[in-house]
DNA sequence: TTTAACTACTGATGCGCGTCAGTGACGCGC
DNA sequence: GCGCGTCACTGACGCGCATCAGTAGTTAAA
């Protein structure tokens, strides 16, 4: 599986269709405003592919000063089908304007972000938590013209929280506690999520969320359950499903039922929130417009055109089970 | 967010130390059989600090020949935190040799990884499933020195299914079903899993697995259990815990319970395994050493070194719980 | 007939870097 | 005084490409 070919160069296609090498970057970039005969246009395509010929990516940035390389970094794996179903819309939606996405995935150990993106020479840098100012810095000068860390998704997340909260209030609830992660790696989220349940309180006027972190095991998530209840919390948002779950089994284990005694509701919903018991009632965010749009904005970026990236609202979907 | 900055080159860092662009290459390289006396050396990288220098990846590329980009192919995301603890752990390894990890997540209307390949530059491709012949030769034209499929993995997944099953037969079965996902995507990984199954099934004289495609709802799963145990089967491997956890809830809705009128086994212990009812037995690779042993690999492919990729058997490890 | 415009190309240049083949300065032995 | 060997550095080249500034050849307008 181990190869040391030399490459094929532009040269060598041109000395294959008989023209210079100028002609062949002409066609195969096809130029606006060159005019080139079809039969010459042929030669030179036939001539490229026998050759199996792929322009080399360095050379050509080195060449024209920019790559069409876009670099998403993803902090940790929340990584379920709403996430893959972004990334997807995401690619799809650069690939149009001719932009090749990679993923990053931040580990401990491996390479920063700002090294990556130097090491592909990315041009533009995505990610879901915003960037300080010194890490946008640090990418600019790896070479990133546009850098888009939080634009919309901040909002989305704490849109997400919202949702989240209206629906409990909806439905009656005065007293409502938030279910935080200890991972640290989850934290920038998680709190854009918990201001969206603020902000739903405090636009309805209620006390401000009890927010509490736990382990996702089931102890210390059953105390939490019964503190909240004496509390005379009725209900409470969680950061994302999976904690959702262990607190649902959580009270199962104390006799406590949901939503009877406190109703409870997920976000993202991942597949299987509705094998919970109860079913689980979540709130997912379609990202499959969030793609589209952000691709988009770094078009836009790279062109030097401004654009506003905003999410349309329906985007965030409730999905009502059996926990609320 | 958007900036034009010209780039900072290693001739300002040389200017800007006073000393030639070879010597700043040098030292920023640390090239061995080069004597530098410390004081140069402080200057130079004084200098690149002081103008945040990053060495143009492009033209490092064209001129060293090679780049030290790895890109792992992931078909799509079955990314719980065993594979993202895999990545990491292929990340770290990979930096202590100088390499750098950026993923690739299929999709259907992005690039394909071939073009993703060309675009970065990558020297080697990984990936999980294996790739046919026509793809590895036009990684190998669009760059890529080493290519790394299956390697060891589809083996990791045999090993996988073979735990699953062995558990259950230890535990005294002798009628085992297994249960496919109907995601054409997932198919590749359930039949190597399900391989190691029907291995486990043959050594020991049983009959092979009786493998079912169900869909993951309450209804099919439901008719499929009953039916499994309507055919004398008293347990089932399921191709992950996703679905394992699907299969839990239809039982109990049609009054069945595990492990008493069938024992269920997923696969990969993703967090909310411990929350399902019964909590789920289920089976997980330490992805840990898979990590280095594949960098390791890569590294000495690079070289031209050859090495032998293998996992030790330690790194399946079986999670018993209740539901078998 | 000259000028202008267009067509269908090509030669040369330079992007930023790694690297080879030096070069001058200095010390040492003879 | 000469050769030799290290030390500390530098000049120049070329990687593969995009692109600018042409240049012949043809046609159309003046």
């Amino acid at each position: 599986m181990t190869r040391s070919l030399k490459r094929t160069t532009s040269a060598d296609v041109a000395r294959e269709a008989g023209v210079s090498r100028t002609t062949v970057s002409y066609v195969l970039n096809n130029r606006p405003g060159q005019v080139i005969p079809e039969e010459t246009r042929r030669r030179v395509m036939d001539a490229a592919e026998r050759l199996h010929y792929r322009p080399h990516a360095g050379a050509r940035a080195l060449a024209a000063g920019h790559t069409d390389v876009v670099l998403l970094s993803l902090a940790d794996l929340p990584m379920g089908p709403s996430l893959g179903r972004y990334v997807e819309e995401l690619a799809g939606a650069l690939a149009e304007h001719g932009l090749t996405l990679v993923t990053h995935l931040m580990s401990t150990h491996g390479r920063t972000l700002t090294d990556v993106c130097a090491a592909v020479g990315a041009s533009a840098v995505l990610g879901f938590r915003s960037f300080d100012e010194q890490t946008v810095q640090a990418l600019h000068s790896a070479g990133a013209v546009v850098v888009l860390p939080t634009t919309g998704q901040s909002s989305t997340m704490t849109m997400l929280g919202h949702a989240q909260a209206a629906h409990l209030i909806e439905r009656g609830h005065r007293r409502i506690g938030y279910l935080s992660p200890v991972e640290h790696t989850f934290a920038s989220m998680a709190e854009d999520r918990l201001h969206g349940v603020a902000d739903a309180c405090a636009r309805t006027g209620l006390t401000p969320p009890d927010s509490r972190v736990a382990a996702m095991e089931i102890d210390p998530l059953s105390r939490l359950a019964a503190r909240w209840v004496e509390q005379g919390i009725t209900a409470v948002c969680s950061y994302n499903d999976e904690y959702a779950i262990g607190l649902l089994a959580a009270m199962q284990r104390i006799g406590l039922n949901a939503p009877g005694d406190l109703a409870v509701v997920g976000a993202d919903d991942i597949p299987v929130a509705r094998f919970a018991q109860p079913a689980l009632s979540t709130v997912y965010v379609d990202l499959h417009e969030a793609g589209r749009q952000r691709a988009e904005a770094v078009a836009a970026g790279l062109h030097h055109r401004k654009f506003d990236e905003m999410l349309p609202v329906s985007s965030v979907r409730l999905v009502v089970r059996d926990s609320s």
